[in-house]
DNA sequence: GGTGGCAAAATTGTCCGACAGTCCGATTAT
DNA sequence: ATAATCGGACTGTCGGACAATTTTGCCACC
């Protein structure tokens, strides 16, 4: 039934060594910021050439546990950003090929939550981008690029003010894939932006008063309404523009 | 107020090989599958030297954009998997430094409605994996690690049988999360293995009879027992044992 | 025609050595 | 003390090399 034995695979050296930097790292033996001996050194210590040092170093780098400030040599210890995976994950969704259904239901699960918390637990500069994120996608409707820029920027600033950090990070790739599905959808349908602004003014505004029940309630209208546009969207003859 | 200029960075070669590959393979140019050009030749094309070439493979490799199949010498294109994906995230999230709290609101915002969709969704083979889950934990209740890993497979069984890959991916970073914290909470709480038992029966028992109410609200209770638990364990005196 | 076996060619993992460009630290000049 | 200068250290990239292993082309054989 079950096999006795599994393959056995000696990894290459760069991985070896990655993996040994990555659990100093883990295990915080190693802090953000430290940096890191020069390849050369590595190379001693391990006793292995310097090319193979590198391609260890590019391993972790890639996964956001090395990397360097700007316009510095040496290689620094980092904890990995947020933004950086959460590309990773909705490039690897994109290439599933989830469908709108997925994203959406995803989403519907997610940022009603964070607008809840948002309403119960946000600091005053966390309102103040929430407002300046609004004001931007009125001020920039006609734009669209930057009016979906803005709607994502939202639900961002939305996802911070919660005070969660798995929220924001579960939800930040849903934005990378809302961003494509919104701008075909943006254009198309010609109530989207009125009600997408009703919305961000009425969850901004439940925000500031932390009502946390119509924060949530809100935004999930605000959401099923991508969803609406979205049938609209995809019924709707191709010759109409 | 706003810098005039930018500054501007090129990047090393060996990203921007990085770059073109991947948005070769993000724009479907080369499918899953496809086997990549040797080093060598991909050193020629691009004009690098072979070290280049390899540093550049590294990060593609570890973004799971490429791959090899085993004991094959060739690489392949390759779609990422959530399970190296989510490792990353959860990883992220473990260097941030998550409360249990921050990971019990999300695991609260997303397993009930996985469980939801399971219900509304699952096939027979789902459903047939999630009684086989929950079997195993019965019988592993003796081996703390066994059962704790029986646990979190059954979440993701959960999330498999959603039909939702966005909501599957979205949730498998906090079964990782979950582990550790599970493992301390399971022994030193001593109802916990049979509410956890009890939560899991009806849950498959709701999906089974395709009672998507039933299910959320089971996995709800299921979740808040998680919670108590962890209040529990962490009021608890350390002596206990 | 298909199949197995085998030797040659290709490929990867690793090493060595090298060099230009750039950053850092120390030294010197103001 | 501050500013200019210099040398060393380090990274990014290159060229070449070699053992181990995989892939391929070929040939005999069923």
């Amino acid at each position: 039934m079950t096999d006795l034995f599994v393959p056995l695979d000696d990894q290459p050296a760069y991985r070896q060594i990655a993996n040994v930097i990555e659990q100093r790292i883990v295990a915080r033996a190693l802090h953000p910021g430290d940096p890191l001996p020069s390849e050369t050194d590595l190379a001693r210590q391990f006793g292995v050439n310097r090319s193979t040092i590198r391609e260890a170093i590019r391993e972790l780098e890639t996964h956001g546990l090395l990397g360097r400030v700007r316009g510095e040599k040496r290689l620094r210890v980092t904890h990995p950003e947020p933004r950086r995976v959460s590309s990773g994950v909705s490039r690897a969704l994109a290439l599933n090929d989830v469908t709108f259904l997925e994203l959406w239901e995803a989403m519907m699960a997610i940022e009603p939550v964070a607008a809840q918390y948002a309403a119960a637990r946000r600091t005053a500069a966390q309102l103040q981008t929430l407002v300046r994120v609004g004001a931007r996608f009125q001020r920039e409707v006609a734009d669209t690029t930057a009016a979906v820029t803005a709607v994502v920027d939202f639900f961002t600033a939305v996802a911070a003010a919660s005070g969660n950090q798995v929220l924001a990070l579960s939800q930040a790739p849903l934005n990378l894939l809302l961003a494509p599905a919104l701008t075909r959808m943006i254009d198309r349908v010609p109530q989207a932006r009125a009600r997408i602004h009703d919305a961000q003014v009425n969850i901004t505004d439940a925000i500031r008063q932390r009502r946390s029940e119509q924060a949530r309630t809100w935004m999930e209208k605000h959401i099923r309404d991508f969803k609406r546009g979205h049938e609209l969207e995809s019924t709707m003859p191709e010759g109409i523009l």
